[in-house]
DNA sequence: TATTGTTATACTCTATAACTATA
DNA sequence: TATAGTTATAGAGTATAACAATA
């Protein structure tokens, strides 16, 4: 076996930015190889959880709760119909909008999408040992701070 | 004004891998509308650094470092070649393989880069004010430890 | 006038697989 | 056989702007 090269990452060896880019990374993949033998894709799986804690939740409510533009959630909320686990059904009070909430089959995919979450989860806090509310915490202020 | 709506997050909340996402996602467009203005994509960055410091690398060594395959870096490369900023050429050792150098075009873009980066750095310190070591202590874990 | 949601469109980032040329 | 790099192709995710319906 070649020796690794070592290789100089200058101000980015020390840069928040740049271990919180290779952490979610890491993260997202790994989350990803569990999520997908469930069958759907891991971009869908906060929308899903979102609705499914929210019944009756709008599309515009949902994309700001989770940092989406509403232009995103149309094809997405599609799909997730066309799959047939999201309900749709127009508001009577504002008949711009749409109320949407879990089908049966949508509360247990998204069952299952928790399972694979929780185990992912598991692992993150063996990571991260004690330190789990402390770096939630930081990372959340994070995105409030540069969220706007 | 109305209120915003309040919405649950369910398990969401509290997860480590939520909070990363919505917290890398947050620094990634902030630091994009820094380095905007310094006309050049922020995806381009972490190469253009890690060549600046490792000239002569090679186009898979610098995919390792960053955690991108091969085939991605080859339009990357092609392109800041193309902009004057990265200067290729075929090693004489190994001709299989090309040494990756920033030109003086390069170097420039590189330090307005950093410097973006310095500012976006600043504030990421601010927020996590005293706790920046053990920030990047745990991120750099995740990266590892799930990365393989 | 402002907002909900859709559409059209385009851009960025990324990977897999098949390939060439070397080793 | 194995590796460095290219190409072709595809897919996921995202946004901006213009629009229709409704408020």
């Amino acid at each position: 076996m070649e020796p690794l090269p070592t290789v100089q990452l200058g101000m980015l060896g020390g840069s928040i930015g740049f271990a919180l880019r290779m952490a979610q990374d890491a993260s997202f993949r790994a989350f990803a190889q569990r999520a997908g033998s469930a069958g759907l894709k891991p971009g869908r799986f906060a929308a899903l959880m979102v609705i499914g804690q929210n019944p009756g939740i709008t599309s515009s409510v949902l994309g700001r709760a989770i940092g989406r533009d509403k232009s995103t959630l149309t094809p997405l909320i599609r799909d997730l119909q066309r799959a047939g686990l999201v309900d749709r059904r127009r508001s009577t009070a504002d008949r711009r909008s749409a109320h949407l909430a879990l089908t049966p089959a949508g509360e247990a995919v998204l069952a299952e999408l928790v399972e694979c979450a929780r185990a992912h989860e598991r692992r993150l806090d063996e990571i991260a040992s004690g330190a789990k509310p402390e770096l939630v915490r930081l990372l959340k202020r994070i995105a409030e701070e540069l969220g706007g």
